[in-house]
DNA sequence: TGTACGCCCCCTGTTTACAGTGAGTTTTAA
DNA sequence: TTAAAACTCACTGTAAACAGGGGGCGTACA
């Protein structure tokens, strides 16, 4: 029987004591390294390159420092033997797309059985890719709700300017900021404006809140 | 060494299995249930008064049909024997002062160390009170802070305008729906600027929000 | 009975947002 | 390499928001 070595992120301590003890019972998993954010489990992997081989590395997606959508980027660049599972309780239809996209091996919900857990590690482990029904189920309403299709039509330039304006700076205030005219700002708003289909501050900011680019 | 009976809740049944992980190290704590809403404790409870003598209830907040805030709620009411110590991940002030005028006997963090819930636990079950210093932290900003206060010191007719500056309705309008003068909008948006500390329609429109004034 | 508060209205300004239109440059990707 | 997309800037208006005053009217409550 292989042995697999494996490390954990996730920044409920408790959560990861309760994945520890399950995983406890199976003495094929040697964990390597349990940590409370991303930006450990990065920086081992890059010192400990050739040296160890990890197998797995399961992380939850908020975390402070560098998150799992970070983290997972990280390693699919850097370090493309180890394989990736995700344990949110998060899986809004951008970030299962997202993470996807970058090539994950795996996302179970948090609120998913012991025994799908296991299983999930195990199918990764032998080379395959495992995602839960219910994550499936948001990938799929994702790709054919326009909610995803708003989102990635904003450029970089625009969720930029739309997070400083819900954080409300004035057109002047923001183009100084970024080093632009106040036309290009005001440009910018009225795209955006159009594209999300709204009248004014308001519904921008009430977009600008959905998509996540500022906190409350 | 007396036994005690333990009734845990949490819709993440991964966490579940860890929290059971943990708590199996100590024979003392005899689980008797464990349920993925605050409706099931509830109903368990409910049917099984005065047969059961259950001494602790640990559950989650954000759970489906009956949350914590309710099951905590319900407890106190009709089974004030009964201890109840919350697990969360979310601790933002208005849930902890919540709770804490609902008589919970502790709060605890689910980024908590494993030894710290273990001190809840035993804390709790001798009859005292076990807080967290980050909950008993949240609790005294929230004190302090004007974030409540804020809230209710706005009229009624004052979060019926900032509901509808929210929806995207220009003072006119406005006006016009509520068969006031423009002036008097004008004088109740000001108003609302100046009562929650904002520069203009973003920060009213993510009060509204906060408020749970509109959807989205 | 007076004073605090919610509610309503008005005036004068200045600043900002909104609407429409147009166009050059750079980046990206087919 | 060329076309599309993103990024940048400009001009002209109109409408709305923002800032700072003031005041009247009713009710509740001490």
């Amino acid at each position: 029987m292989k042995n697999y070595k494996l490390i954990i992120a996730d920044d409920h301590k408790m959560f990861l004591d309760g994945l520890l003890s399950i995983l406890a019972s199976k003495k094929e998993y040697e964990i390597i390294l349990t940590a409370n954010s991303g930006k450990n489990v990065a920086k081992y992997l890059d010192i400990n390159n050739d040296n160890e081989s990890i197998d797995l590395v399961i992380t939850d997606v908020n975390m402070p420092d560098l998150n799992g959508i970070e983290l997972n980027r990280h390693i699919k660049n850097k370090h493309p033997k180890v394989k990736t599972l995700v344990v949110s309780m998060l899986h809004d239809a951008q970030t299962v797309q997202t993470l996807t996209q970058d090539n994950v091996d795996g996302y179970v919900p948090k609120n998913a059985e012991k025994a799908e857990l296991i299983h999930a590690i195990t199918t990764i482990l032998d080379g395959e890719k495992y995602f839960s029904q219910s994550i499936k189920d948001v990938y799929l309403k994702g790709m054919f709700s326009n909610e995803k299709s708003l989102h990635e039509s904003l450029s970089k330039r625009e969720k930029e300017v739309l997070k400083l304006i819900a954080q409300e700076y004035t057109t002047q205030e923001i183009a100084d900021k970024l080093f632009l005219s106040k036309h290009t700002i005001e440009s910018y708003r009225k795209n955006l404006i159009s594209k999300l289909e709204v009248r004014n501050l308001a519904g921008l900011t009430k977009h600008a809140l959905k998509l996540g680019l500022v906190d409350e």
